[in-house]
DNA sequence: GCCCTAAAGCTAAGCCACCTAGCCAAGGTT
DNA sequence: AACCTTGGCTAGGTGGCTTAGCTTTAGGGC
């Protein structure tokens, strides 16, 4: 039995690879180690099992969305920072339908590269909101708006919540306008 | 053997039930079975499967919301209507943590009574999108911007995902606010 | 170059979920 | 009373996840 060369990382990356193909719920051990070339119990020497793949799959998605939406926001402040992250944010979950889903799993504790995954993004957001000169428990509040307000649409989206012909790409760009205007006149509590 | 005296309508409702102890996701139809005092293949007797039981659950919760949302707003407007639909909206969540993410479900066709329940929901959310002036393409902007908010919100909630102490509900009222905020200030489209 | 060992693969087997087939009895209808 | 619909049952099959325990590979030390 020629090796195939796993490691934790190759079976995480096709995981996640898969996902996207097939949807978070439907990815299953049995059609990662056909696509790996395995058995499938092969795959508990790089994973402890369903759960944990699980979890490292959200390490890995929250990862690559904090860069993204941090790389948007570079450069940038204000109304333009807050369009640029959020078109980054459901580009990515449009792009990665699969792995996106994994991003709202809270992070691990046992694992410091998830953990430092969610506080990027978060620390995203709040550099963002910092530029509206929301800092504080007022920050809190925004950054959870945010959020929500992102989280929800895309989750939305693609679930087909969205059944009007009405173009989805501009009812997003008027929620950011929302935002934009909410941030702007965001209730300071001094916090 | 003494027959329970099943229906449709009880095996739904106490799916429910078992849904908002365990988690919609954890709903078996094992747990169901045993709680119905039935065994398991009996079940199918009265429903078509797991997913057909997962969307008449997703019927009666959308139905349940859709009238706390309507009852929620009757007698009010602009943002008064709004905050009490939103609060109704996340009252509902938190009590029904099983149920509410089946709300989610688009309703099938083949199910009128699913149909009117999304229909009175999307309904009631546009009655209060009214009452800002708001109509036509705005408000089908409008109506998936506070779909989009509060969904996100309860979901994060839910999951955990807001780790700071910082009180949620008063989060939860700023996220209102903002909304309530971005509606008057809506830019119109004519459409 | 040989051997030893860690690890990466395997087969076998068990558990639990969902679902189907087909039987039997309860209980209302004629 | 006989009948037939229907709601219950047992048995059995599929497809997930997981563990146990074996084999073989491949690399490092002598």
């Amino acid at each position: 039995m020629p090796r195939v060369g796993l490691n934790q990382q190759t079976v995480v990356r096709e995981a996640a690879r898969l996902a996207d193909e097939v949807g978070f719920q439907q990815l299953t051990l049995a059609a990662l180690a056909s696509r790996l070339g395995v058995a499938l119990p092969s795959l508990y020497k790089h994973v402890r099992g369903a759960d944990a793949l699980a979890q490292k799959i959200a390490a890995l998605a929250t990862a690559e969305l904090a860069t993204e939406m941090t790389a948007a926001a570079v450069g940038r402040s204000g109304g333009e920072a807050l369009r640029a992250m959020a078109d980054a944010y459901r580009d990515y979950a449009l792009r990665h339908p699969g792995r996106y889903p994994a991003t709202q799993r809270v992070p691990d504790p046992a694992d410091p590269e998830h953990v430092e995954a969610g506080e990027r993004a978060v620390g995203a957001i709040v550099a963002v909101l910092r530029g509206y000169g929301l800092t504080g428990d007022d920050a809190v509040d925004a950054t959870r708006a945010l959020r929500s307000a992102l989280h929800g649409f895309v989750t939305l989206e693609a679930a087909g919540g969205f059944g009007l012909p009405r173009d989805v790409g501009r009812s997003y760009h008027q929620l950011v306008a929302g935002l934009d205007i909410s941030f702007r006149s965001w209730p300071r509590t001094g916090g």
